[in-house]
DNA sequence: TTGTATGCGTTATCAT
DNA sequence: ATGATAACGCATACAA
């Protein structure tokens, strides 16, 4: 049998098809309906099973719930972080206004497909928005989804904000949180400062490091996980003169440090201090106290879906704190673009603070 | 400016409203249409961007795109890997099929809510077909679901398959991965086996290693986490005659209680033989070969999702191996039940094999 | 207090 | 080879 509508609910309450959909939508009261006529029409609702059409709605009300969320795809665990917590912040900060998410996966190699999975998108599901994770994509490949009218937020994990034109363009100051976290540290002790990192292009995170020491050494590890760390580290300190300072880009190659030092009985932090970036947080009682910077994915996630809907107020209150907004460049009057800061965790374990 | 829509394309090009959805549905060449008119049409929509309202369409053809998968909330990072895989699974299968995956969010606690939460996605987002992990819900609070006329495919990622009337039912044979493992090992040596779990109940994985050993000790840790599993392991250890194996509830426990041996000195697997449920897998050089049992859920989101979408082939084929298909007791002659196999995966790293 | 008419954008059938 | 039109289910303005 398929799924009932409203007439099937009509006959079954005696009632006319409007009155079905004024009741259903609560309209009851408002309109002075009899509390009879109410009920009658709620219980052959339930009885049926009656659910209003979801594709007729959003065709009657040409609008839509659903917020599309896209995500460069993942490539190994470094990017868990970004999915996870970007993904379920998103969807909290969407349930709560009454919005879902639906994530879409962007290919990184075939990039020459996303214009049609993007016209594929649109063409098969209606979207309220645009959440999008511009990543290393050429804009252009965003092209339709900018001149279909829907809002767009612009996000850039792991970088500054774009300018490209939208209701929000959110980034992360990543650079923030380290330059603090070097405040902390008595640098001018240090000798043989050590950037710890993964394969491909340096992020922004390393700068300030850069800035503040004039010779440091990149050791370049074969991938963004521990066991990469691990053998890196164990590969340098073998290998010489101890370094005093690592600085790991994320927290799976610090962890990997940390158990490298461990193994070789090198001591963390008298020997070698260590940090690192990510935000790498153990919930209950911790085993292991990492000096981290903050990444705030999950500010951003509730930023870009407060930003879509535009509820000012949210960004004003919970989640603006700390931005760096920059207005200059916009072609929108209604845009923003911000940058959230990072914030530095530098904790005993791993970090001699002065 | 608003989104184009089909009679900007008609205006532009210069022919009627039925033409452009003839040409733009690919069916120019099997009505006759001329090259030139094709031409004048797809440049037209190219020019002014036009892509079909998907609200239209998924009314028109009273048909979608989308997937529910409903999930329980995630409590604490145990979640994670149920909510990653069989997400990122169900979407990789579904993209193939030019399917979109909405994940949907149902609390754990007020589960008196859930009724509603169901209604009101119905009643929002049309729905091609739905993936429910059932969890500890009373199956009743799917009621709405199951008159909606959609497909319904039901999860279990922690035991066996329940038989809930849909398309299909997948459950997880916990116990033949540990019975597995259990073969393995030369247990007649062993004379103080310990489970180590998280706070709740005991999960199924745990009945067959409660039928092998006539005596085991529980410890249970207030936490599913690694921390937990460091603590409690560090107080076994500390408090008189040591246990010769260990299993863990999940790999977090499992790394915790690796972490507390070292850190004591007990040599693993010499003293203490460690293995536990979950799969963990480290890419690249592992620093870590633990003795783990697999859970399969990226295979059960690739099921779900060929299941719901009726292609049977594909299960027989990629994902139906090792699948124990349990047909009794079904109402629904479409229904499929079925449990996945977990598999062994015996590592001399944390085990004595024989 | 209830019923009726209209339109949302698209597609497919049918007529030209 | 191209154009006109009905139908999809719902919500609402308006008529009764």
């Amino acid at each position: 049998m398929a799924r009932a509508n409203r007439s099937d609910v009509a006959k079954l309450a005696g009632v006319s098809l409007s009155t079905v959909s004024h009741v259903m939508n609560g309209r009851a009261a408002e309109l002075g309906f009899s509390e009879e006529t109410a009920r009658k029409v709620r219980e052959a609702a339930e009885q049926v099973g009656y659910v209003p059409r979801a594709a007729a709605r959003a065709f009657r009300y040409q609008a839509s719930k659903v917020i599309g969320l896209f995500l460069g795809e993942i490539p190994e665990s470094l990017h868990l972080p970004v999915f996870n917590e970007l993904l379920l912040s998103a969807i909290e900060a969407a349930t709560e206004m009454h919005y879902f998410v639906l994530p879409i996966l962007l290919p990184l190699t075939r990039r020459e497909e996303i214009p049609d999975i993007i016209r594929k998108t649109l063409q098969e599901v209606e979207l309220a928005g645009a959440i999008v994770e511009v990543g290393s994509h050429d804009p252009a490949v965003f092209k339709l989804l900018v001149q279909s009218d829907i809002p767009i937020v612009w996000l850039n994990p792991g970088g500054p904000a774009s300018d490209l034109p939208g209701r929000a363009s959110l980034g992360i100051a990543e650079g923030e949180g380290v330059g603090q976290m070097l405040e902390r540290i008595p640098t001018e002790q240090i000798k043989r400062p050590v950037y710890l990192t993964g394969p491909g292009p340096f992020p922004e995170r390393l700068r300030p490091f850069a800035k503040k020491f004039a010779k440091y050494q990149v050791v370049q590890a074969d991938s963004w996980l521990t066991p990469a760390g691990y053998n890196s580290t164990g590969r340098l300190l073998a290998d010489g003169e101890l370094p005093d300072l690592i600085f790991a880009a994320n927290d799976l190659l610090a962890l990997g440090a940390l158990t490298a030092a461990r193994d070789l009985e090198v001591t963390i932090p008298h020997t070698i201090q260590l940090f690192s970036y990510g935000g790498f947080e153990q919930t209950g009682s911790p085993m292991i106290q990492l000096s981290t910077v903050d990444w705030p994915l999950e500010q951003m996630g509730h930023m870009a879906v407060a930003a879509l809907l535009q509820e000012r107020s949210d960004w004003d209150q919970k989640w603006f704190a700390g931005a760096e907004v920059v207005t200059d460049g916009l072609s929108s009057q209604n845009a923003l673009r911000l940058n959230l800061a990072s914030v530095a965790h530098p904790r005993g374990t791993t970090l001699r603070l002065s």
